[in-house]
DNA sequence: TATAATTATTTTGTACACTAATTAATAGGT
DNA sequence: ACCTATTAATTAGTGTACAAAATAATTATA
């Protein structure tokens, strides 16, 4: 039972993944770089470390995320002065408006994936997710 | 909220993986190869072809992984000689054991996941659950 | 029978996730 | 001030996901 709940989560995680990859390929922007730069969006000036309290990934993968970005002129990152190991981030001009045109194709994208499911259970599904993931999270942090 | 919940998706199953993962290292083996190992287990001499029709994964992806597990000596491939292009597929002696003495981490590993959650919530989750995969899938399929 | 289309699989190239190791800068303790 | 520890971020290396192209063998068709 809790095997089959695992393998459907990581089924529907890749669908999901795929899904919005293919809406996402005209725009020339991956789902992982559109998730950090609406972080940056929501608060210009973060920092990497700021950016990883909020996305649970590892620092080593959002360095490669934010140079992608960076090359790609979606983001600048600015060397602060105070801590010369910090470097502010701010979403560069242009890039805001991705940001509202991607949410648009998000509704339409994910829109259709509620079918037939009510408000009530999808109440129902997050409250049970959401105790599943908590008790990941401690499982996780149990012993390693 | 659908995009909670596929936020939340994301998340738990990323978890999974790290959890597994982590339980997985001291076997030498990573949990995609795993996957691939238990079906070969099941069903000696299967093709890549049936592999894939099993598991929702790429051709790509699972050519890379049958040869490392090739390369790790977990199985062997010997090429069919009514159909050259065909490799049957086989899991090599010793490996079985490690089938099974998965299926015990991985209880281990999962046990503590449904804390809290009751046998009835578990069900209901899994038919929400389903009914949302489905949708995905219907929407990939749509047009690509 | 030669050619075209299809099938099974691998290769190539890009992006990510994660670990371990490294670099560079700062903070703390004596 | 010196040494050590800590912190922020990058780099290197392995494995995975996926698209597109290549390869090789088989089947279908002209």
């Amino acid at each position: 039972m809790v095997k089959e709940m695992c393998y459907k989560l990581n089924k529907s995680s890749m669908l999901y993944k795929r899904l919005m990859s293919k809406h996402l390929e005209r725009l020339n922007i991956t789902y992982s770089q559109l998730m950090v730069l609406r972080v940056v969006n929501q608060e210009p000036g973060i920092t990497a470390k700021e950016i990883l309290m909020q996305m649970d990934t590892d620092k080593a993968t959002l360095s490669g995320v934010l140079a992608r970005l960076e090359k790609n002129s979606y983001i600048n990152r600015v060397k602060n002065i105070k801590d010369k190991r910090i470097q502010n981030i701010y979403i560069s001009k242009g890039s805001e408006k991705l940001c509202n045109e991607v949410s648009v194709i998000e509704k339409a994208c994910i829109s259709d994936l509620v079918d037939g499911i009510t408000m009530g259970e999808a109440e129902q599904f997050l409250n049970i997710l959401d105790r599943f993931i908590e008790n990941q999270v401690n499982k996780i942090e149990e012993k390693f």
